[in-house]
RNA sequence: CGGGGUGUGGCGCAGCUUGGUCAGCGCGCAUGCUUUGGGAGCAUGAGGUCGGCGGUUCAAAUCCGCCCACCCCGACCA
């Protein structure tokens, strides 16, 4: 089995070895929770899983809350239920499936050097201020207040007690780096929870945090859990790319995150497919070659009456919406800011944010507007806009031949220029890219896509180290702040991703890595006496051999017993029926591809084996 | 937080407009018999003070008010 890894300072906590496989073989022998060999005295060595004993309460109808396949199908196949908003209680079959991707998550982190602790929920108010945080954060960190009237807060995440744990335990340039993770419940109280597992209030989440003793061992670190995820998700069963991420609340600089496309994912990536460059849309760049050009016409005033949107002046004046100036009003730090996007594009305010170098501001609400009169809703333009400060998308730089608001009822500007008529205090990237853009690498058009996001991996940097005094001597005695990073994958979330990727209109088609189960048995007409005996034996057979078997052995119907069996979706499905009666074959199926094959018990075994080994090796690749 | 919607046995729903045998249907559950290769049939039965509180009325699941919960859209979050 693998190593658990060893205490601080130990060969497992130094024995870094970027990119590749630090510590022993992993032992991939009883994936199915099975221990090979030596078990002398025992019969059975996997788990007892008859189907009338376990509970896994199958609904018939779709629950009329879930909207998305995962969670309408975690839902009616017995693996979860909801107890609230965002909360949900895992029943042994999901269990079972968060123990199996938990298993993969601490193999690959153990193999990449890190170890496992185990960190409170439950936080207290001073280290968070010690951070800043307890300001920052608002109202999603869940606070309360002990006996005494202390306050605490359930950790959305863990910075700030791992490097409390850090800061008075590690002194020496020895002891780093170091990089811990647990696998722990999180708290986030979502504005709006929803998709089920997707955006739960209360979740699973891994999080490792790593230490260095300077900028270069961070990278190292970085790079060491940004290949362990690859591993993961790959071996998890899911398609995924990295991409350039924003950091929020977390911090620090270089970011990426993990996006498993899918059509219900609420992050959005673009994409090049020539140069291979891939972000976030929320700070994705794209160049800018649509900007419209002028033809020197002087400025003109033409009347619009009552038409304030670009879709109402565009459609009047017969221009296209891009040649529109948006011009949209901000109150940033109770400042007025007008920001300029062309009429077709929406502003983008996490760029924003980052330009404004404040995330303080708002769009101007109804008593904004109120209380600055001089700005006219659906007739504001930056021309003779002087009470505010003005900044625009880069693709207006130059632009000409537009068309605005003349700060006056009624009236829009156009054949406006920009630099002629009117001048923004600055440019700057605010708008998202959309497909077919220009890659800002190479030009080339690219493409944006849904996806859910099951990991992101920061750079950190000094961040808490600094605010927190997490330091450290180095050889000279030189104290030191320590250079952190902060590594993160929603566990519950990537179950619900997975199911994503893997389902039919049947039901979810686990892949074999995190399935319950390796093989479901299906007896049909279990009161027959001769296909009892036959799938008790068979049953019997693959405990021992360590397997992870589902024996469905209640008095059900075929179509029953078919259907949920499709709804579960364990990899291999093995029926005992007329062929059995026949001539004593077993039907084995592949719930992912559908295929039948009537097989000798033998042959049976024989396959199943090839199946366990074959998966073996993509394993020990990486490759699954 | 803004907008919309829903709350009726375990699940999915009807009933509400036009108060009065409306507390009902399907699934599930229990018992018995017959069934068993794609969600079986017959029979019998258990289970809901209709989200909560208050009001109107001779009478409220139904009308009114307040509250709560849940869902959707948006805002928010990363």
């Amino acid at each position: 089995m693998v190593s658990q890894g060893g205490a601080p300072g130990s060969t497992a906590a130094r024995g870094r070895q970027v990119g590749g496989r630090a510590g022993q073989g992993r032992g991939y022998a009883g994936r199915w929770g099975g221990r090979k060999g030596n078990g002398k005295g025992r019969t059975r060595r996997g788990r007892d899983m008859r189907q009338s004993r376990t509970f896994i309460p199958t609904l018939r109808e779709s629950p009329a809350d879930a909207e998305i396949a995962s969670h309408r199908l975690l839902v009616r196949a017995g693996y979860l239920r909801k107890v609230a908003s965002g909360i949900y209680e895992f029943l042994p079959l999901g269990t079972r499936v968060v123990q199996r991707i938990s298993r993969i998550i601490r193999e690959e982190m153990n193999a990449a050097g890190a170890q496992e602790v185990m960190l409170p929920i439950m936080q207290p108010r001073e280290l968070w201020e010690e951070s800043g945080r307890w300001a920052k954060y608002g109202p999603e960190m869940m606070r309360l207040k002990d006996r005494a009237g202390r306050d605490f807060g359930l950790g959305p995440t863990h910075e700030e007690v791992i490097t409390d744990l850090v800061r008075n335990n590690v002194s020496s340039y020895r002891d780093l780096p170091l990089n811990l993770y647990q696998i722990g419940t999180k708290f986030r109280d979502e504005v709006r929870p929803r998709f089920g597992l997707l955006r739960a209030r209360e979740f699973l989440m891994k999080d490792a945090y790593s230490f260095d003793r300077d900028e270069e061992g961070m990278r190292l670190s970085y790079k060491a859990m940004y290949e362990a995820y690859g591993r993961i998700f790959t071996r998890c069963g899911c398609t995924w790319r990295a991409v350039e991420a924003a950091t929020g609340l977390i911090g620090g600089d270089i970011s990426h995150e993990f996006m498993v496309p899918a059509e219900v994912g609420e992050d959005h990536i673009a994409l090049c497919d020539s140069c291979s460059y891939s972000a976030n849309l929320e700070l994705a760049g794209y160049r800018r070659t649509e900007t419209p050009r002028g033809e020197g016409k002087a400025m003109e005033r033409v009347s619009t009456p009552g038409m304030r949107t670009i879709e109402e002046v565009s459609g009047y004046l017969g221009m296209e919406p891009r040649r529109m100036v948006k011009c949209l009003m901000y109150l940033v730090e109770g400042k007025p800011v007008a920001v300029l996007v062309p009429g077709d594009r929406e502003a983008n305010e996490v760029k924003l944010a980052r330009v404004l170098g404040t995330d303080e501001f708002r769009l101007f609400n109804e008593s904004d507007w109120k209380e600055h009169p001089d700005y006219l809703q659906g007739f504001v333009g930056p021309v003779g806009l002087d009470s505010a400060e003005i900044i625009a998308d880069e693709s207006l730089r130059g632009a000409g031949g537009l068309a605005c608001g003349a700060n006056e009822r009624d009236v829009h500007l156009v054949h406006v220029e920009e630099g002629r008529d009117f001048r923004p205090h600055s440019f700057a990237d605010l708008t998202s890219a959309r497909t077919g853009d220009p890659c800002p690498r190479c030009g080339e058009p690219m493409r944006v896509e849904a996806g859910i996001e099951v990991g992101q991996v920061f750079q950190l940097g000094l961040k808490y180290s600094e605010a927190m005094r997490c330091y450290y001597h180095d050889e000279n005695g030189e104290v030191r702040p320590m250079y952190m990073g902060c590594y993160g994958i929603g566990v519950t979330r990537l179950m619900a991703a997975v199911v994503e990727q893997h389902h039919d209109e049947r039901g979810i088609i686990w892949p074999l890595s995190v399935a319950p189960a390796f093989l479901h048995i299906l007896a049909l007409d279990y009161q027959r006496e001769g296909r009892r005996k036959a799938a008790e034996d068979l049953y019997r057979e693959c405990l021992e051999k360590g397997w992870e078997v589902l024996l469905d052995d209640r008095e059900e119907s075929a179509g029953v017993k078919f259907a949920d069996a499709d709804l579960l979706g364990i990899p291999f499905r093995a029926v005992i029926g007329r062929g059995y009666d026949e001539d004593g074959t077993l039907e084995l199926q592949e719930r992912a591809t559908g295929q039948r094959a009537r097989l000798t018990r033998e042959n049976l075994f024989r396959r199943l084996e090839e199946a366990r080994e074959s998966f073996r090796d993509l394993a020990e690749r990486g490759d699954m």
